[in-house]
DNA sequence: CACTGGCACTCCAGCAAGAGGAGTGCCAAA
DNA sequence: TTTGGCACTCCTCTTGCTGGAGTGCCAGTG
């Protein structure tokens, strides 16, 4: 049905009309790549590309537009992953390399992410769930009112204030955080209610509600804080959108706004592997003309999070994936070194 | 030379113009505002406005438009700072009192300022420089590896690690922590370096530097993190600007992504008393259309950090500055419940 | 002296008409 | 299967025009 030459003149019109931004006809496509092929030639490959609508026309004798469904066969099986250059690399290494700690390293990459692809980015924290813990710390601020800090192998930190069913006593607190710590640390969050489940035997009945307070904050910051944290990065670049602007680039900025959606836009899976999500795929209709790709950056195989950019369907996806693809090795990179 | 008429009549082109977003003519100006003059009459009276600055003609012919001057007489002479409305009030006080800390306090607030003016919120997180210290907390990752965490009065965490000189038992940590803390809590960042300046001496030679490096750490942490952060909410809102997009919009953009040029938009005065600035007044070529209305909120007299929002100079200042007042003494008494 | 009504003038916004051009689809020939 | 030719469509850009809103000025009035 799409002989190669078909597939030819579809990757042409990719590549022309995201570079031109206008719909491209058959005459400059023969012009400009030599398909060894006359424009009435190309002219019928377009009818049936039309047909199978992988492109369109926004009115008759107009150019032909690539339609998601072309974007999408472009991705799958017409692009190449483009590398960056040396100096591109290079720059990036040193960029992230001046990182001080885990909200430098992010804040870091989202904006070089952006600057990188000229569109807008986003990065997620490395996910609370998949991290595991350093260390578990216990504060009294007060008589009854005890802090529980939480320290992940990523560098996050995540903090909890509670009331004590009873005054305790700094004894049975060193107690407390010495046991806990002993059975938490260096395991994954998801196993840490297992290990704890018990604990509460090991100790005087008297002092059991203290613990069984204490555990429940531990396990209770350990589920909330599952929802991630995300950062974004370029939101100027959406003005190169178009210039029918406050129809295009209001639903997105509102969509961006909202952390669920960016979220889902990065893919909840744990899957590591490169998405690219074309218009109506994002399942979001103020996001109907963007396209996201997100990658999943880790220090080992396994992804901790995931980051990416977002920007028009029209975008150079070869380029983007390419950059996407860099930013994360580099930070996964970083954080195995920290 | 500007009577107590010309200042109506200025008046009343704000208000108008900021209704309309359309320059407005002396006619539409007699009928909408009985004023009790002849159009006649007004226009003379514009005629001395636009002489003076306080209002321009974009073009022969067309009505008249506030300048830059023009706000800033109408803001300092001419507006109320209009209160909110009780149900704003109760809708606030509830949306506010469901937070759960001060990442969720912040991050409602300024969801809250974005709503409610319908324009871009700004808020930063309280200076940790005018913070006391709650807590500081030690803890060993490893053998030479040492983790300090530093909780403030407002809830704030900020953690550092260090390598130590040597290996250090728990005793040591243990005592330096107790001293440290005896030392610096319920004090103000500020005075910390002076309180802790000789702590080295009451230790035993071979400890000192060990306590040297913790100690500088600290000072460090504090210094360091002076860096102080805002966030953000209701850019989509800036697609209300004007029909004139990508030029208006992108420069605003650009800066709200810079946090120094947010920062200062803020102000660094403590000054806790709100300020409007208006336009050229920003100091910032960018954000030559905006204004910013920004007040100091905290939980006791003074003022602990900034919020603010920001929207184009043709805003309703009123309406805008109340509910900034409004909001920002809201989160100045959740803060001093906690 | 301040205010008012009248009047001529300016200049923008919006619409209509027309020219130009890019692109298509179809068909017959190679 | 490919190609050149040709008629047709429809957008875009320019031009010219008109209506209207608004101004500034001036002479008249209380």
């Amino acid at each position: 049905m799409l002989d190669d030459r078909k597939l030819d003149v579809l990757r042409a019109i990719v590549q022309d009309y995201v570079a031109t931004q206008e719909p491209v006809g058959s005459k400059a496509l023969a012009e400009r790549h030599n398909l060894g092929v006359s424009p009435a030639t190309i002219r019928n490959d377009m009818a049936v590309l039309e047909e199978e609508g992988y492109i369109a026309q926004p009115h008759t004798s107009a150019g032909r537009v690539p339609t998601d469904k072309g974007y999408r066969l472009f991705v799958d099986r017409l692009a190449n992953i483009k590398p960056l250059s040396m100096p591109e690399r290079r720059a990036i290494q040193t960029f992230l390399d001046g990182a001080l700690d885990l909200d430098d390293v992010v804040g870091r990459t989202v904006r070089l992410l952006a600057t990188l692809t000229h569109q807008v980015a986003v990065v997620q924290y490395p996910s609370l769930t998949r991290s595991t813990i350093r260390h578990v710390e216990l504060l009294t601020l007060a008589p009854t009112r005890i802090m529980l800090v939480l320290i992940t192998n990523t560098g996050r930190v995540e903090q909890r204030v509670m009331d004590s069913p009873a005054p305790l006593g700094e004894n049975l607190l060193a107690d407390l955080r010495a046991r806990i710590n002993a059975r938490v640390v260096g395991k994954r969050f998801a196993d840490v209610a297992l290990l704890v489940q018990d604990l509460g035997e090991s100790f005087h009945a008297e002092e059991r509600p203290i613990v069984t307070t204490v555990l429940a904050t531990l396990l209770d910051a350990l589920v909330e804080q599952q929802e991630e944290r995300v950062v974004l990065a370029g939101t100027a670049n959406l003005t190169r959108f178009g210039t029918d602007f406050p129809m295009t680039i209001r639903p997105v900025l509102e969509a961006l706004e909202e952390h669920v959606v960016l979220l889902r836009l990065l893919g909840e899976s744990t899957e590591p592997a490169m998405v690219v999500r074309i218009g109506h795929e994002n399942m979001h209709e103020g996001l109907a003309a963007t396209s996201v790709v997100s990658v999943g950056y880790g220090s080992g195989d396994e992804a901790l999070a995931k980051l990416g950019v977002l920007g028009p369907t029209r975008m150079d996806y070869p380029g983007t994936m390419g950059a996407v693809r860099a930013v994360a090795r580099y930070v996964g990179q970083i954080l195995a070194e920290s």
